[in-house]
DNA sequence: CGTTCTTTTGATCACACTCAAAAACGGTGG
DNA sequence: CCACCGTTTTTGAGTGTGATCAAAAGAACG
């Protein structure tokens, strides 16, 4: 048990609806534990039935399924701020795991205290359902880039979505932000072999549109890279409908 | 409005977690209207404010979004008894578009009631935010499906889910089932081309496990359909955390 | 019985994967 | 400060998969 969770890390449920004062400070004064996890490190195995819920404070995490295989296929990737493990909140059993792409800071609170929480405040339930589905949104977008985008926007919409979205959290400004994820991690996102990757984001940084070097991006030209990306960013934007 | 929305339609709903006897019946008595659409037909337009939310008592419909160049990719597929448009409840505006794959049967209640029958059973809040992160679930298997499995697999492993699915609504059973939707329905699901879907089907056929003919599925060998899908359906059978 | 939609076949081409290895980078310790 | 190590990025070459274009065959429907 610690401070308050850090007001602005709950940007993102912040967007999703505008929540009174009585319920912003039953959120921030919710008891919470911090825990640190190095580049690689399982923060949640496949399966597993949880009894918390994590905010992001710092790093990159993302969500994973693995193949019999030994691939690997990860669903959604997390910036400080996202609530990311919610929907734990509602389900049994996670039917994905949750990894460290880089070294981070997790916020645990408990369910039971979740579930407290929305008790004393009803309106908060509504607004953990419309994180879920915002979460929805994003990965439907994801589906259709998948679907019916070559490697190069793929990667292009990853990086206005991650843009958009840091710059929400406060991790991005004036078209660049730091973004230390290799190309395999890349690769197990969009579908793609390491060495397709890096011949897509060769590719992508030939347009001029963007740089990549080690961890930075610019974003050069933004209209222009949207454009190309197919970036249609209402889906980020999703609040709550109004009560 | 109508008589009482068919309890075996709220099958999904029921399977998320135990309802008592006054929430089932709360949400059983919901006042509802009933719309027929035909084949084809939008249901939701991409982007529609939503003051509805809908189950479908009858046929198939599915999630679209089209892109600028006239591509479209399905995100998702429905059946009886999914209250498909339940995240519209939460979200303004809606990210999506729903088109009917079939004719169909939606029952349609306003997001009013809905708000209502939760405020009176706050559980059933909690209900329906499993079933938005149920979705959810899907969602990310079918992610891992686009990324990492070959559209042989890839259409296996919707045979193996339509099947479970249909089964809990009662459209399967002794494996074999319905499912009239066009191969290029299945193309826009999968993100391949109408051509490529169709040389993958005749190769599924090909294994024996299955065969395709008209509408008609009939599921041979489950096990080995399963294994050769690498269908893992612990996703489906997610329920809502014990209170 | 023609019209339209859907499924199927054939042929070619481009994209993305695989395997293999080199270069660049980052961190560590001597 | 440099040598060494492991990781990550990059290059090259060959292969296979899936897209595209075009058209025929088959079903469904009025």
């Amino acid at each position: 048990m610690e401070s308050a969770i850090p007001a602005s890390l709950l940007a993102v449920l912040d967007r999703l609806d505008t929540m009174s004062e009585p319920e912003r400070q039953a959120l921030a004064g919710l008891p919470w534990r911090q825990q640190s996890f190095q580049d690689g490190a399982e923060i949640i195995p496949e399966g597993h039935r949880p009894t918390e819920s994590c905010v992001l404070l710092r790093g990159f995490t993302a969500n994973v399924r693995y193949l019999a295989n030994g691939d690997r296929q990860l669903t959604a990737i997390h910036v400080p701020g996202d609530f990311f493990d919610l929907h734990g909140l509602f389900l049994k059993v996670l039917d994905h795991g949750v990894v460290a792409l880089t070294e981070c800071q997790v916020a645990l609170v408990k369910h039971e205290h979740l579930k407290r929480v929305t008790a004393d405040h009803p309106h908060l339930g509504a607004v953990f359902a419309a994180s879920i589905a915002r979460e929805g949104a994003l990965q439907r977008t994801w589906i259709v880039c998948m679907g019916r985008k070559d490697p190069v926007r793929r990667i292009a919409h990853l990086v206005c979505e991650m843009y958009r979205r840091l710059e929400r959290a406060g991790g991005a400004r004036d078209f660049q932000f730091e973004f230390p994820v290799t190309q395999a991690e890349i690769a197990d996102l969009a579908g793609l072999s390491v060495v397709h990757t890096n011949r897509a984001l060769q590719e992508l940084r030939a347009t001029g549109l963007m740089s990549w070097q080690g961890a930075e991006i610019r974003i050069s030209n933004w209209p222009s890279l949207v454009a190309f990306a197919g970036f249609d960013e209402t889906y980020l934007g999703l609040r709550l409908e109004e009560q």
